[in-house]
DNA sequence: CAATACAGTTAGAATACTTGACAATACTAC
DNA sequence: GTAGTATTGTCAAGTATTCTAACTGTATTG
């Protein structure tokens, strides 16, 4: 009698249904139709029906084109509306600085990348990725207030709850700065944070060469390297947000000296750093066998020179690269036998050599693992080139935007 | 009017809900109360008492005793009923073979062990568990059909769809053999199979060191040396069910030959039986200097016979067990730093030696691992002991037979 | 063109939750 | 002691969400 809660009795139920739709109609780019989405979740037709109309409703999801032809009649296929806001995909590198503007439906709308140097501390660096925001927005014709969210990705251990990174190997200054806080400051707008080789297994897991694969180990090599883990698909960060820093797992025992201090890490072994470290002193050493010398002044030599080297030919460029792989399928190989993955996707700047890169890792990762375990697993370079971090941020902010939309 | 249907609209619910109650009273042995269980899962006392009548009235569940005293009405403390059915726990190790037989509180009510040896062959050794079932029944005074479930343990990567272990290491003749099948037929009840070190970390996590962490890493160093994964109290198998397979990672590149044909592997460096070669070794070379002498014939040398003789002082066994320990210490810091876990608890015949073992083993981790992900890290040994895998396999039977019971 | 097959919608029933009220029980202050 | 307060556990009423079953719409097939 004087009742006036409007609140359901439990709400959890409907919206952990609506959540399972709309990720299962966000990650089917193809479009999925309603009595699909009955089918692969279980539920009846007729309540799929009912949470598409709520869908609907809020325009999260509309109509696209008609299914295929099976003999019956024929279905309507959902899709994700592209109209109704924007979201950014940040990838903050070592050397580089990257932006993605999409739509709601994933669609990349507008993308800038520049040079960067991450060790002038955040206060710089994020004044620099706020220009290129804003300069982003000027081109397409937006304001901040048509952006959702933004996901943004550093080559750091990321703690989620304080919304910055501890403890990073090579991120100079910025141990525990309040990135995020800083950012959703500046851009009045949620904020992902998440590290960059995490966004990368998530990208290529959304829409890349890892689409679907339940346990999918994504492996950065750029200036540093990284891996980042999916574990049924979620993100797995370990106890302390640290998981998949490899970077500075022992090699060799007494190895050459590392930047973190130690000898024999991976990163002075097989990281875009150590390849350009390599390349200057074999130049030095015997520089007129190598076409690496012809490029001024040797300290100038970058990994992506040893990789056009190597690829046109380049023996001494080859074989550094060789022996890079060697180094990294050693530590997979280590990965494979903990992991234990279903597919290993290989990013970053270096891996874009291709299998000039991938063929040692292979030869050397299946000779160190488990027979068991490397049998049916594919190790393949990553199909968003470098556009994997950033694509995974994308993800991330449009998980946010998203449920927003949907009040989840 | 011609409706006949008596199916609940969606009876997942409810299960879902009584699955979460059930799992939290089976694994709070000291008793939660009905206002515990609503708080804890976020539901309302009215659906709790709901929930418990089901499971009082197939006397799953009884009230204990009071709870505590808080200043209102007392609670009523609830536990698993423990009559109702008995389950076995099965450790099949290398050396050794253990049952333990419990009731459906998880209570030991008998125990057998004895040694044994694995390299025998599937039908030879599974007979000799079907022999020690039948006794430990009769010591129990039971028959064969009050044992509701068993949870077995092999020392072997499992395929949990096949019921086998698939090219285990250090199990000749068992590859792809029907374990589950084979003694499903001959005890007649539900077999939960699973590998060793994994139940090692259910058993530790549910009873022992590692209660309620959320990430726990076990490491069994017996005979060989193997790792369970336990993500979100969940185990983790992997692909293919070789995650965790870390006894042949390579620590040293030219190292000492192991069993399985690669060099310095980590068995072939720290396991149980790489202790015992290397005290035979001392013996040989320095026989008068070291009490492992005494023992005749040198080739019994068992590494529990070390790890006596270092307890009680003996130098060249000491640093037989450090030396073992820096190694381990090299692979759980390749660990940590690639799936950080919150804790990692130390089983196996030879984690029992103590901090003798445990001490280098910290050291050596810890000088090879990110900073942030040691910091919070407690590395400890089994609380359970030799039991620690036996009572992961009893969670496991429970596990089947508490849900059979409550119909889930 | 009827039969069949599949997609999507609608109506009615059942369920399992919620909220709010109340009884039971124990502590606390006067 | 006795009233007041806090807490537990149960009951009754209300409602959202789901399911089943039947129905409509559309396409293929013989």
């Amino acid at each position: 009698m004087f009742q006036l809660n409007g609140l359901p009795p439990d709400p959890r139920i409907r919206n952990s249904n609506k959540l399972s739709v709309l990720n299962l109609i966000r990650f089917t780019p193809e479009g999925v139709s309603r009595a699909d989405l009955a089918r692969q979740l279980g539920l009846s037709r007729a309540a799929i029906t009912s949470i598409i109309n709520d869908l609907l409703e809020v325009e999260l999801v509309r109509e696209t084109i008609n299914g295929p032809v099976t003999g019956g009649r024929r279905s309507k296929l959902l899709g994700i509306h592209p109209e109704g806001g924007y979201v950014t995909g940040v990838d903050i590198g070592a050397t580089h600085l990257g932006l993605l503007l999409a739509n709601l439906s994933a669609q990349v709308v507008h993308e800038i990348e520049i040079p960067f140097d991450v060790c002038r501390g955040p206060e710089i660096c994020l004044a620099k990725v706020d220009d290129l925001m804003r300069e982003l927005l000027v081109r397409a014709d937006l304001k901040l207030d048509d952006v959702s969210a933004v996901g943004v990705g550093v080559p750091g251990p990321v703690v989620e709850q304080a919304g910055a990174v501890i403890g990073p190997p090579i991120m100079p200054g910025w141990d525990h700065f309040p990135i995020q806080s800083h950012l959703q400051n500046l851009w009045n707008c949620p904020i992902a944070l998440n590290n960059d080789a995490e966004l990368g297994a998530v990208g290529e897991w959304a829409y890349g060469a890892g689409r679907g694969e339940r346990h999918l180990l994504y492996i950065k090599v750029g200036y540093g390297v990284g891996a980042g883990l999916l574990i049924d698909g979620q993100i797995y960060r370990g106890a302390t947000g640290s998981a998949g820093e490899i970077g500075h797992i022992t090699i060799i025992d007494r190895g050459p000296l590392c930047t973190c201090g130690n000898r024999g890490c991976l990163e002075a072994l097989a990281g875009g750093r150590a390849i350009a470290e390599q390349a200057k002193h074999a130049v030095r050493a015997s520089g007129h066998r190598t076409q690496l010398s012809s490029i001024e002044p040797v300290d100038s030599i970058s990994s992506l020179d040893v990789a056009s080297a190597a690829r046109l030919g380049d023996l001494v460029a080859q074989e550094i690269i060789t022996e890079a792989g060697n180094y990294l399928g050693i530590a997979i190989a280590n990965l494979i036998n903990i992991v234990n993955p279903g597919m290993i996707v290989i990013g970053g700047g270096v891996a874009q050599i291709g299998d000039l890169f991938l063929e040692p890792i292979r030869r050397s990762a299946s000779e160190r693992s488990l027979e068991a375990a490397v049998q049916r697993l594919r190790i393949t370079a990553a199909t968003l080139g470098r556009r994997s971090t950033s694509m995974g941020a994308v993800v991330q902010a449009l998980t946010i935007a998203l449920y927003e939309k949907a009040s989840l």
